[in-house]
DNA sequence: TAGATTGTTAATCGATTAACAATC
DNA sequence: TAGATTGTTAATCGATTAACAATC
């Protein structure tokens, strides 16, 4: 009795597709008109293959003898990406990571919007960061609601994060974007987007000390 | 005529391992003991059996009947990841991400000292963030083998940070952990670490415009 | 010893690569 | 039309899960 089923894309290709754009972006920049599975697949160390494949898993962009308009590749995978409209976001944390992602301008590029900070700290509150002004924690849950906000970036403490997480459960943001180091348990309704640096830096200490000099 | 071929580990086990040892850290923190891979499974959602073949292919560290001693198994996972150890690391870009990262000090605890900053802004060049001084960088090369440093983070623009990782492929650095939103071509004797926070946050749109409210 | 739980092999599942007919 | 390159099916490879004998 399901909806028309969408084909189910595995994680592996959606870590891929934000690269693709990246790629193609650059590929404009330069003026690149077209290209070939083939070219691209130089170009991104990954096979031809792969590249269509994971394309088409969204439909057929291509041209048989052709190969791929960049422009139009690249506006359809901003289109699967959902980054084609608007989305409100705020950051709870005015610490220096806060800060820093307030500061970065080319998330809004994207068609992310930073509406405001949040911060417990009293001190803070009232101030602003790259334009960004901060506000108390109270008041969160009825500025979510009022300015239409998607997105919450926290970059709090974790034992905050789990709570804040928590509270905000039921105000109808569609994702948390967590720099905190742990895991947050929401409603299925919320997605979760981990930047775990401590792990990250973890990983590049494992490849570092197994690193021979030749890999790949 | 190859040396005892250590077994491969893939890219996916070396993604779970930090997350172990986070886990186990908070088990340590709460005075357990030991768990089972059956319990660590439900904790963690991932399967028992996977558990047990990751932690396999490292060595038996489990006991049957028993299960796994939790102090020990955290303190093998950081010997795996080479954390039993300091890693000294520096700084590129005192921007808002640069600073973030030199007042984390969470990276420390887990042994990769950040010993300066380093930025091309003679305005910056002396002062000091958390703690940790800045540069300049004319003497990056030298600083680099005169404090035996291991890492460098680059959070430089894009054009910047190509430049640089370029320009420091010969010092003997082995590894970057990269901020900028760009691929870095460097020797196979230095591993990348990316940390691409625009792809991060583009997942998080795909997946919030794909959520149907009931996933997994 | 009996119960629990690992280590490990075998089965399954999914993702990547290869190949090629379709077609621009 | 001939050449190029896609879309797509089939083959391969690798990772996850299931099952169970080994063993504490």
């Amino acid at each position: 009795m399901e909806q028309k089923e969408e084909k189910r894309i595995s994680k592996a290709i959606i870590q891929r597709l934000p690269r693709y754009y990246r790629y193609l972006g650059e590929l404009m920049g330069q003026g690149v008109d077209r290209i070939s599975s083939g070219e691209f697949s130089k170009m991104m160390g990954i096979t031809a293959s792969q590249i269509r494949q994971d394309l088409n898993n969204f439909g057929g962009f291509g041209q048989q003898g052709y190969g791929y308009n960049v422009k139009n590749l690249y506006e359809e995978i901003g289109k699967i990406l959902g980054i084609d409209r608007i989305h409100n976001m705020i950051i709870v944390g005015a610490g220096n990571f806060g800060k820093a992602l307030a500061g970065y301008s080319d998330f809004e590029k994207r068609g992310f919007k930073i509406k405001a900070l949040f911060d417990s700290d009293s001190e803070k509150v009232g101030r602003c960061y790259s334009g960004i002004e901060t506000m108390p924690m109270d008041i969160i849950k009825s500025y979510i609601r009022d300015n239409d906000i998607e997105i919450v970036a926290l970059t709090v403490p974790k034992h905050a994060a789990i709570e804040i997480a928590e509270e905000l459960s039921d105000t109808g943001i569609k994702g948390i974007w967590n720099f905190a180091h742990t895991d947050l348990n929401v409603p299925d309704s919320i997605e979760v987007e981990n930047v775990h640096l401590s792990e990250s830096i973890m990983r590049l200490c494992y490849n570092m000390l197994r690193n021979t000099g030749s890999r790949k």
